[in-house]
DNA sequence: TTATAATTTTAGGCATAACTAAATTATTAT
DNA sequence: ATAATAATTTAGTTATGCCTAAAATTATAA
């Protein structure tokens, strides 16, 4: 068993964790694009070196050991993408691939020089939080703008599907990035698009797009 | 086959046809640490791909495909020492391996990024040349300290086992670093230390570590 | 309780990459 | 030229990793 293939699973269940716990084989497969009984081999071998704990046809969650691999992980993807961003002049839709093959790979001399010359941030270039090497993470409340009402305000704090460049290259051009205040101008029913201003502009954003964008309520 | 084991393979391969070419199956088995019949086995697996020449029992030679491919792993291998050095604070004793790690996993988009932020430069942090991305490389004519004659003096072009960290730090020590200005005070025979000029101090060096530093006549 | 859906088991595929031992080929010394 | 030696290749084996389809099992909800 190879440490990537490792540290890709227990990433993802990890993820899915936050979602919703125990994890099912299946969602594990959805998500990795794989088939369910390639999971349930795989979340066995990952029982067997005590990365998960696993009860049949109930679902998995990661022992401690498990959570601190896929803490690791998730420092190292989101500390790279931010270093990138800052230090190398990439976009913030171009990061993520680069960062999800570059995270198993640098060492933790190299995510600690990162780290400090970054001055040990808290956020990666889409407002999701990098945990700390202790494995602690701040927590924003946070909502979907798609949840605002009219007339409520606040501060993009964080895009939900990073991978997507596409998406992200459409809410830059609208202004939609951690840090920006928003106001929301008028709701449309039927999952409608939202009209909102932001940087002294009104914008008009869709429903699909605008259910990745989180915002901070004041 | 996955591309690490290839990029790995076509590097060695590179590396051994600069002392002679073409290179036999048991030079790259030695290089590599593995047995010769292994090596056979990629070799032909390399051959398939039209990595690399082969004749039976004669030897193996890149093809231009191949030495792409290499020069471009070192291309990424020596412009990663260089930042880590430069930008990132490590050791040129410590960013060897490192190094080799990230250089099968670095983008173009990265690499190019990287190259621009160090203003496109020609040799690493131990003196070796850093191929363009046309792979055209500099040649610099110099011979190891244990050739000089007493009297002789140049310049430290480069050091030649890079992967040596106790060696580097023992040279480090000593002053001998590419760019800096030597004399050769005494040589004393049967391989015994030689005796230099170097920042305006007095060193010794033993012949063993001397072979490793190459100097560049004036 | 029985049908349906989800999950697991089984058995095997396919690729990589190493190894050993035996056979073959090339080189060297007589 | 030939025998001895060295280098190389062949053939077969081992081990790993990750995947799949199909069959069997288990959970669940009507």
């Amino acid at each position: 068993m190879n440490q990537q293939a490792i540290e890709d699973y227990l990433k993802t269940i990890y993820l899915l964790e936050q979602t919703e716990s125990p994890v099912s084989t299946s969602r594990i497969a959805e998500a990795r694009q794989v088939r369910p009984s390639s999971v349930t081999n795989m979340v066995k071998r990952l029982y067997d070196r005590d990365l998960v704990h696993y009860r049949k046809h109930y679902g998995v969650t990661l022992t401690d050991e498990g959570q601190v691999i896929a803490l690791e992980m998730l420092r190292h993807h989101r500390l790279l993408e931010l270093y990138l961003t800052q230090e190398l002049g990439f976009g913030w839709d171009e990061v993520h691939e680069e960062a999800d093959a570059l995270e198993h790979v640098i060492s933790e001399k190299l995510e600690e020089r990162i780290a400090a010359l970054l001055d040990h941030p808290q956020f990666d270039p889409h407002g999701k939080p990098i945990p700390a090497r202790d494995g602690t993470m701040i927590e924003v409340d946070c909502q979907p703008l798609t949840q605002l009402a009219q007339g409520d305000s606040g501060i993009v704090s964080r895009i939900d599907d990073d991978t997507n460049s596409e998406l992200l290259r459409y809410l830059e051009q609208l202004g939609l990035m951690p840090g920006t205040d928003i106001q929301v101008t008028k709701v449309t029913p039927f999952d409608g698009p939202i009209t909102a201003q932001v940087n002294n502009e009104q914008i008009v954003v869709g429903h699909k797009a605008a259910d990745n964008v989180y915002i901070k309520k004041q």
